[in-house]
DNA sequence: AAGACGAAAGTGGTTGA
DNA sequence: TCAACAACTTTCGTCTT
């Protein structure tokens, strides 16, 4: 039991500096330490349910209304039959033939979304878990899903190719930044692919994006690369320069946290070759070194990182 | 030798006629 | 539907450390 006690208490610490000072951001299911920048824990786990049940008395009475209502079951987790009870035997001839018509009409629709549904909504959570996007996003991705089909978006295109974008949309909607590439990954779907099926789902739904924000990203590139969280929030303060001196729009943003990320380890002495920073934004060095020297000029940081470069001469 | 830098050519996507 | 265009990539040669 100690041992049980012990093991909970370590979770909270951090493993890097041994710190409880940790800030959990649920939306983005990252654990952050506070006082070293480690991304403890991006891999969020469920935390969806929020008692325990011990044996199924216990469950009984804690559980409220039965499953929770999900997107992420194809019918919402709450199935409807039409009249498979005793209700109908209590109809006359006109009501029951309506009846039984209404039945039909249920039967077919739902076997046909249904199929489809099951099979995409498997795939949703295999891809989102591969992942580890928060079930918050998960849930997202599922509703963008079903509305899709219940619009006939997907006939011509792949049931995979729109979970992936389904997936995608709800990401930049929930400010939880994974990449193309990662989503492409995980879902063996090409890049491209899923970049068209994301803008026309969402087109077609009128799903409103927010250009995503390059901070966004910042944390989880600096925790890959190791930088203290002193960097870290340089960089953030880079950027937000970067926003108001117009260098950040029609920009790809990771090339943007990328470049304000390396900028801000050479500040602090934590150098990282751009070739390291590049890969794990998925940006090439060349878009590092063109945002990195607009930052220079634009935003005059010269001065700051004068130590490294002293006797340059145009 | 490895990293940083920059030029040139190629790619995929957006936009506007 | 097509052409112009911007952002980004790939590739490669040169310079710096």
């Amino acid at each position: 039991m100690t041992q049980v006690m012990a093991m909970a208490e370590m979770l909270k610490r951090c493993p890097e500096c041994g710190s409880i000072n940790l800030s959990w951001n649920r939306d983005k299911g990252e654990i952050v330490c506070k006082d070293c920048g480690l991304v403890i824990e991006d891999k969020m786990v469920d935390f969806s349910q929020e008692w325990r049940e011990f044996d199924s008395t216990e469950a009984d009475k804690k559980r409220r209304t039965g499953a929770p209502m999900t997107y992420t079951q194809f019918d919402q987790g709450l199935g409807t039959e039409v009249g498979q009870k005793g209700d109908i035997f209590r109809l006359g001839g006109r009501d029951r033939n309506k009846f039984f018509r209404l039945r039909k009409w249920q039967y077919r629709i739902s076997t046909a979304i249904e199929r489809n549904l099951k099979l995409a909504l498997a795939e949703l959570k295999r891809v989102s878990s591969s992942l580890k996007l928060p079930r918050s996003v998960e849930e997202e991705s599922a509703r963008i899903y079903t509305l899709a089909v219940q619009r006939g978006l997907v006939r011509g295109r792949s049931m995979e190719s729109v979970v992936a974008g389904a997936l995608y949309a709800a990401c930049r909607r929930h400010e939880v930044p994974r990449t193309l590439d990662e989503l492409s990954e995980a879902s063996q779907i090409e890049k491209k692919e899923i970049g068209r099926t994301y803008r026309f789902v969402t087109r077609e739904l009128g799903i409103t994006i927010l250009p995503s924000n390059p901070a966004d990203y910042i944390a989880r590139f600096a925790s890959a690369l190791k930088l203290a969280a002193e960097t870290q929030s340089k960089s953030i303060e880079i950027l937000e320069k970067a926003q108001k001196a117009e260098l950040t729009s029609g920009r790809g943003p990771t090339g943007i946290a990328a470049a304000a990320l390396y900028v801000s380890a050479l500040m602090h002495g934590e150098k990282r070759t751009q070739r390291e920073v590049a890969d794990v934004a998925g940006v090439t060095e060349v878009t590092i070194r063109n945002r990195y020297k607009e930052l220079l000029d634009k935003l005059k940081l010269e001065k700051d990182i004068k130590k490294t470069k002293k006797k340059r001469r145009k």
